[in-house]
DNA sequence: GTCTATATTGAGATAGAC
DNA sequence: GTCTATCTCAATATAGAC
């Protein structure tokens, strides 16, 4: 699918627009729910616009995947590289990630609206990138810990999806409640128990 | 929102089938991209059925949520006793809650497709109310274990969020991939981690 | 590139016979 | 209770002027 782009010099506000409206709109009411003339409505502009720059709904849909998952992608790969003990890394690593996504949530709530909600009629995109991205930067760090002895000995696997958990459901509870009750603060306190243990020693 | 019911004797296939249908192509769906003539096709009735026993499709969503969430319900209740150490309780009630809703996909995807996945125009339901009764089964029994001594001194709702972390991201697995990068006993050997600490002792 | 006006389809819902 | 046939409306999308 070919996007079309404006000449050079021209304002792109009406299609810089449509896809901050797409990113709001599908994000708080879904992929189906959300009809062209709303979109267009949020945008300001009419419809033959959307049509024009993006070919139909399902265009606009795909471009706006598209870019996000590429500023996620490199937010993450940035994030990797961090000075300290392997235990340090991981909270930092994760603590930042969080704290990307706590402040980019219509994105990250319209990802999760595609990924768990169904496809509802939205056209397939591979949504699990992102997250496998984080998987693989987490195992990295797990690794390295454990050659240094900086993390006991063990399954990786468990290891990292231990510590995925805790990040994944604080994020969650940003998602889907106004009041959440864990935070980043909770998040940090959370990785601090599973590296130590909650059995008394 | 008055749901009438069929005359005691009569055959109530009709209605049944409608809410089966209704399980399975919202969850696979979603809620507005399913339209009615889909419903009514997957359960082999016309639609004056639906309306005659729903009123609306809301209606069926309401009336299929409320008859779920009852289920799950008394199902968690059901699992909060097994005798043993608090460890050995926790482990077993989320394992076992874990396995019911391993049984249920379909309907712990619709669950999570309305939670996360934006309303999609859905009427409102509280959803949260599961999660929430998980979350206080597991409180009761982290609460217990700290005063037997059987688990460390520490802030009970970190303790708590995170055992409800490894079931989250063990079950969300299910939900968004047809092969699972873990499973049930991977949560096991998770919450194995988190009792005893992934750092060297 | 952006508009007005419109084509076309399928949605949710109902009337009224049986 | 279940059907056929139909109403109404809003959806996506486009034609064609400027």
């Amino acid at each position: 699918m070919k996007i079309q782009t404006p000449p050079y010099g021209h304002p792109v506000e009406a299609r810089e627009r449509l896809l901050a409206a797409a990113l709001e709109q599908f994000a708080l009411r879904g992929y189906a729910a959300t009809s062209v003339r709303e979109l267009c409505e949020a945008a300001g502009v009419t419809k033959p616009v959307l049509y024009y720059y993006f070919k139909s709904k399902e265009g606009l849909f795909l471009q706006l995947m598209e870019e996000t998952s590429a500023i996620l992608e490199t937010m993450i790969a940035d994030l990797a590289n961090y000075p300290g003990s392997a235990r340090e890394r991981i909270v930092h690593f994760i603590t930042e990630v969080f704290n990307a996504c706590d402040q980019q949530l219509p994105l990250i709530k319209l990802i999760y609206s595609i990924l768990f909600g169904t496809p509802q009629g939205a056209p397939s995109f591979n949504l699990e990138q992102n997250y496998d991205r984080i998987l693989e930067t987490i195992t990295g760090l797990v690794e390295e810990g454990i050659v240094r002895g900086e993390i006991a000995r063990g399954n990786v696997n468990d290891i990292v999806w231990t510590i995925m958990a805790c990040f994944s459901v604080t994020l969650e509870e940003q998602l889907c409640r106004c009041n959440p009750r864990i935070d980043g603060a909770s998040m940090v306190r959370m990785l601090n128990l599973v590296f130590n243990g909650i059995a008394p020693h």
